[in-house]
DNA sequence: CATCGCGTTGCGTCGAGAGCAACGCCTAGT
DNA sequence: ACTAGGCGTTGCTCTCGACGCAACGCGATG
């Protein structure tokens, strides 16, 4: 009867989600069947195509991508209302699900959950790291409820509960020549052996294109996803590299490496936010832990 | 399986409405039974009571209330998506419902209304009186997706799209002795014979409030709902009254009467809302209506 | 004390929806 | 070129969840 049934939005969301009929199936232990007709049913009280079919599976249409939100959003405020009614109020869907840079790894936990992990021993954590885009996309397909990113755009489908400029820094090992000073140009960064990180996190991106704006080669000895890789890179003398501060500070605070201003204006304009899903009220969990990592990470201190 | 269901959460929306199981099954075509037996289960499986009973029907609970809001909700961004889709293209569900205060009436339809159906002509309208709590009401539990009062206090369930300040002023006949003044004291207004709106439309209030405070004494010689009677009773020289401009402006405008300042702060300092219901997501329709009134109603006008 | 309207419960019935199996289609690998 | 595997879809069958019907208990009201 109503092509818009919340069980109908499940199986849809699963199938969205997946990219496959049979596979969201499989994930809700049912028959393919069941779902292939129900949207084809729906598609036709609509009179809208919801999905491309391919032999490879199902991709959103535009009309389907509404669908997908409007989805979500119910699923979210149902969270929320059964939240409030305190259904939940044994403990269980207290599960708070984090997607973030790795950047923010040591920073996140220290300063993070570190204290919160005392404060509300009944919280638990699912926390993911991964490509500001990808982390992006998580949060609005509701796959995480908070996203931690390092030099992203906000759009439209995310809101950002706390944000701060953070530089991208100089990171140079504690016996370079430039460790010193109290800043350094992009020129004599540059002119080091340089670890990076891989294309994934826009940062490489950030310097590329400040470089080529002064007409500088970037020539990255080593690339790499992994943070803590570029940090024993560092400390063990090789070279420098690029990292907001608050990744390098535990390493900064011992003295293992020396984190520098650099004199590019590009690179000092750098924002993280810490970004929710767009119009969704939060369960209380969520909003207790997004107020207290808002409150306390080094990253969002101005 | 689902105790929020969609087709569960409508019928839960028509029993809070109605204020009871059976005229709620009637309006929906179904048995009590059924809608009964729907409300135990999901009372059972939230573990919250949703409706206290008694004998005259049944009333929301505090739980139930958040439900009924989860209900409203899901039913705007239901609309919101068919209107997205276009599945309301044949032009039906171009309803706009507006409920407002019966001093807009001219307001409205003058300055509103009246360009508004040449330009748009497929949108149909229902458009209902009620005072200031009562329209606020209705906007709210969704039984009217536009409302426009003067004189409200704006609530964390509604969102104001347009507002302005409109001092209530003193109305006068013509041939007054106050007539040729530019403005009057509350005093002058009071030692007039008066015709004032009954209690639910807050203005009575509010002259009474001033009143009060000044010391004064309120006789009020003739009381109504009707704010055309009021404006019948200052055309035919009887005595004065108190409304907002542009709830006499066309009279004013063909001389049968003047609109005067009143020398009172707390009556300049009244607002007029447009609002809609918080976080709802406005139907192209509805949004159209919401702008046009907003830029056209003198209401508005600062 | 009778009556009326309310929500609720027991029971029989029906149909929406699930499972099963077969089909057609496209892709990719040999 | 062909085959094998994965995909969504369709015809059929059956089941069980939801509805209608009727009777019940309860409180208010006159």
């Amino acid at each position: 009867m109503d092509p818009l049934d919340t069980r109908f939005l499940r199986d849809f969301l699963a199938v969205a989600h997946e990219g496959s009929i049979r596979r969201a199936a499989e994930r809700l232990n049912v028959v393919p069947s069941a779902i292939s007709r129900k949207i084809a049913e729906a598609e036709a009280r609509l009179g809208v195509i919801l999905f491309e079919r391919s032999s490879k599976g199902v991709i959103l249409t535009e009309a389907g991508e509404l669908v997908r939100e409007h989805a979500q959003h119910l699923h979210d405020e149902r969270t929320y209302l059964l939240d409030q009614i305190g259904h939940y109020s044994d403990g269980s869907s207290q599960i708070v699900r984090i997607a973030t840079g790795e950047g923010f790894t040591s920073d996140l936990m220290e300063n993070g959950l570190l204290e919160l992990t005392h404060v509300h021993p009944h919280l638990r954590f699912i926390i993911e790291h991964a490509g500001t885009e990808e982390l992006q996309r998580r949060v609005i397909e509701g796959e995480a409820d908070i996203g931690i990113a390092y030099n992203t755009l906000m759009t439209e489908a995310t809101r950002s509960l706390a944000q701060s400029r953070q530089p991208l820094c100089g990171i140079v090992p504690r016996d370079s020549p430039l460790a010193g000073r109290k800043s350094v140009s992009l020129a004599e960064m540059l002119a080091q052996p340089l670890a990076m990180l891989s294309q994934a996190y826009g940062i490489r991106n950030l310097v590329g294109q400040a470089a080529a704006d002064r007409g500088l080669a970037l020539r990255v000895q080593v690339e790499t996803a992994s943070i803590a890789l570029l940090l024993r890179y560092v400390c063990a003398g090789v070279g420098v590299s690029f990292l907001p501060r608050f990744s390098a500070a535990s390493q900064a605070e011992r003295g293992d490496l020396v984190v520098l201003e650099i004199e590019e204006s590009s690179l000092q304009q750098v924002n993280t936010h810490l970004m929710v899903r767009a119009r969704r009220r939060l369960p209380k969990s969520v909003e207790t832990v997004a107020n207290f990592l808002s409150e306390r990470m080094v990253a969002f201190r101005d």
